[in-house]
DNA sequence: TTAGGGTTAG
């Protein structure tokens, strides 16, 4: 009978059963055998892989005597929550108090805590008491310190431990590899892979997502391909809801709607974290309708899914649904989170309500019990500073307990340019370059900043840190898919095959749009050239270049969708208005920031970006 | 009782 309640209980936790769980701990005191090993340490575990780490706590605290084992799957249960850190107060009182000294499940544990709290610093701490220790032999252990090493950047160093693990099985394989994907180290990932014995569905996915996390998207989509021409068998969501996150990042629609056939296909419709996957996607597709559909579709939603679908609208300029959808998340039950904070302010930046965002921001503390970060503190001085309050916004700065970093003083610099407070823009420059800022925009902004002012000494300085620090100037360049076709065009670069066609349909709507008042605005152009070498780097942006690509190979009436690597500046978004009027066409540009939607001569934006 | 892969901002 013991043994039946055992598999009970183990079952209970690995289906995250909570109700199940307590009935068994119920059934276990009344035949007097919970005392007995190994059903204490049994019960606490599937009570916290249910979710029930109050009764965790309790378990744990009520019990007469703490051994080894006890501590063993306490430490792991906490290592696991979302307060890892909660592992080194009970570790030392499990040295101290109960005096009972770690071995090596505990080390593992240990290891664990340090690689999910990012600490290198505690996690050579670990692995020194670990050395010296009997248990250094302990391949178990080992792993961990892989996978430590690797999440803390510290690749070389998950390499010389993973050298000395003798039997190297999946989990250390598995640990290695993605410590060299996701720090960047492709080539060394790929050697890696393949050199390993088997390719199990769990190493394509760390291969996969850790080029994702190193922000190579393309060679993440590629490793896809190559997988299902394999015969790795799809058996978990895992691969897909990564795969789905790379063609988000990529902006690739086409490819977006495919994956979502073949989730349907594979049967994981009713995966939420999948679908969570597949709104963020459509979101930043600039499919927001299919996003939403996505989203009403869902049969479960967690906090991820309504803040996913928030940010996507406020990313989209809709606030209102923005505000919507949280009215009815909170009548949902269902607690914001941090989040879901940054996308309700950034909704109101984006669509200039002062009032609400203000709000926003004292209600994320005062009713949600959420203390704002640099980031919320960001986002209100962006909203103020965006409405012209340069003087509350430069308050905020003064007031927020945080060091202002690069995109504080950014934001509000550009808005200073934005209101034309010349004097506090130097003044808000000269903090900036204090930081030796690394974003190669803030340095645009700086440049231009100080050559609206006449600084020029200013503007040479920037000239030189530039050079000295290597920083490039970022080329634009738009990205626009048309299913069958998809072209990048690079600002002032006109593919030779199209030249004339392209050139000849912008000049006839540049003839239209004089018509009905178009003055060109140059304000953006940084250099020092004439007022019509200005106009004609304008000329060839490279989202006008791939709009008018656009226009001339897609099906009539069908939405162009462009993605531009950086913002769109305002001549363009004046002109994208103006085309999106004369040809009837709805023009949706996703831009380092945000999402435009042209229609009918107008943007979504309300021309506040 | 311990170790590897997944979804939201920036």
């Amino acid at each position: 009978m013991p043994s039946l309640a055992l598999a009970a209980l183990r079952s209970a936790g690995r289906h995250r059963k909570p109700a199940a769980c307590r009935q068994l701990h119920a059934h276990l005191l009344k035949t007097g055998v919970l005392s007995r090993s190994p059903f204490p340490s049994a019960l606490l575990g599937s009570y916290a892989n249910s979710g029930l780490l109050f009764d965790a706590h309790h378990l744990f605290d009520e019990f007469p005597y703490r051994d080894a084992v006890l501590y063993s799957s306490y430490l792991s249960a906490l290592s696991h929550s979302d307060r890892p850190s909660q592992v080194l107060c009970h570790f030392r009182r499990m040295v101290s108090v109960d005096a009972v000294p770690p071995d090596g499940f505990i080390f593992a544990t240990l290891v664990k805590t340090c690689s999910r709290l990012g600490s290198l610093r505690l996690g050579k701490q670990v692995h020194a008491q670990f050395l010296l220790s009997s248990f250094h032999e302990d391949d178990v252990v080992k792993s961990s310190l892989v996978d430590m090493y690797s999440k803390c950047g510290a690749v070389d160093d998950a390499r010389k431990v993973f050298e000395t693990i003798p039997v190297k099985n999946h989990v250390c394989w598995t640990a290695m590899l993605s410590g060299y994907a996701s720090n960047g180290r492709r080539a060394e990932a790929l050697e890696l892979f393949s050199q390993m014995p088997q390719r199990d569905l769990i190493a394509w996915t760390a291969l996969l997502s850790g080029f994702l996390q190193s922000g190579d998207s393309f060679s993440a989509v590629r490793l896809f391909v190559e997988m299902r021409r394999g015969e790795v068998e799809i058996d978990d969501a895992f691969v897909l809801s990564t795969v789905v996150g790379a063609s988000s990042d990529l902006a690739a629609l086409q490819l977006g709607r495919q994956l979502h056939g073949l989730v349907l296909t594979l049967g994981y419709e009713s995966s939420m974290i999948l679908g969570n996957a597949l709104v963020d996607m459509y979101a930043k597709c600039s499919d927001i309708n299919s996003a939403r559909a996505v989203f009403e579709g869902l049969a479960l939603r967690d906090v991820i899914s309504w803040t996913t679908m928030v940010v996507g609208e406020a990313q989209h300029g809709r606030a209102e649904d923005a505000f919507n959808l949280y009215d009815q998340m909170v009548r949902a039950g269902v607690k914001p989170n941090e989040v879901t904070f940054t996308g309700l302010i950034y909704a109101c930046s984006h669509a200039g309500l002062v009032q609400k965002g203000r709000y926003m921001f004292d209600s994320m503390e005062q009713e949600h019990g959420i203390s704002p970060t640099l980031q919320h503190y960001t986002c209100l001085l962006d909203l103020l500073s965006r409405s012209g309050h340069l003087a509350e916004a430069e308050n905020v700065i003064d007031s927020m307990p945080y060091v202002p970093d690069e995109a504080t003083w950014g934001a509000l610099l550009s808005a200073c340019k934005k209101h034309g407070d010349t004097l506090m823009s130097i003044r808000v420059a000269d903090k900036l370059l204090g930081l030796t800022p690394k974003d190669p925009s803030t340095y645009i902004l700086l440049s231009n900043t100080y050559a609206a002012a006449g600084k020029w000494d200013c503007v040479s300085r920037v000239r030189r840190l530039m050079v000295d620090m290597e920083i490039k100037k970022q080329p634009g360049y738009s990205w626009i898919d048309l299913g069958k076709e998809s072209r990048l065009f690079i600002a002032g670069e006109v593919p030779h095959s199209m030249r004339q066609e392209i050139i000849r349909l912008l000049n006839e709507l540049t003839i239209e749009m004089k018509k009905r008042g178009y003055v060109p605005d140059t304000t953006s152009v940084m250099h020092n050239l004439e007022e019509d070498e200005k106009e004609q780097q304008l000329f060839l942006h490279s989202e006008r270049l791939a709009v008018a690509f656009g226009l001339l190979k897609s099906v009539p009436g069908k939405t162009i969708r462009v993605v531009k690597n950086l913002r769109v500046c305002v001549d363009c978004h004046n002109v994208l208005k103006l085309i999106s009027g004369i040809t009837a066409r709805e023009i949706v540009v996703r831009d380092a920031n945000r999402f435009h939607h042209f229609e009918g001569g107008k943007c979504s934006c309300g021309d506040f970006w």
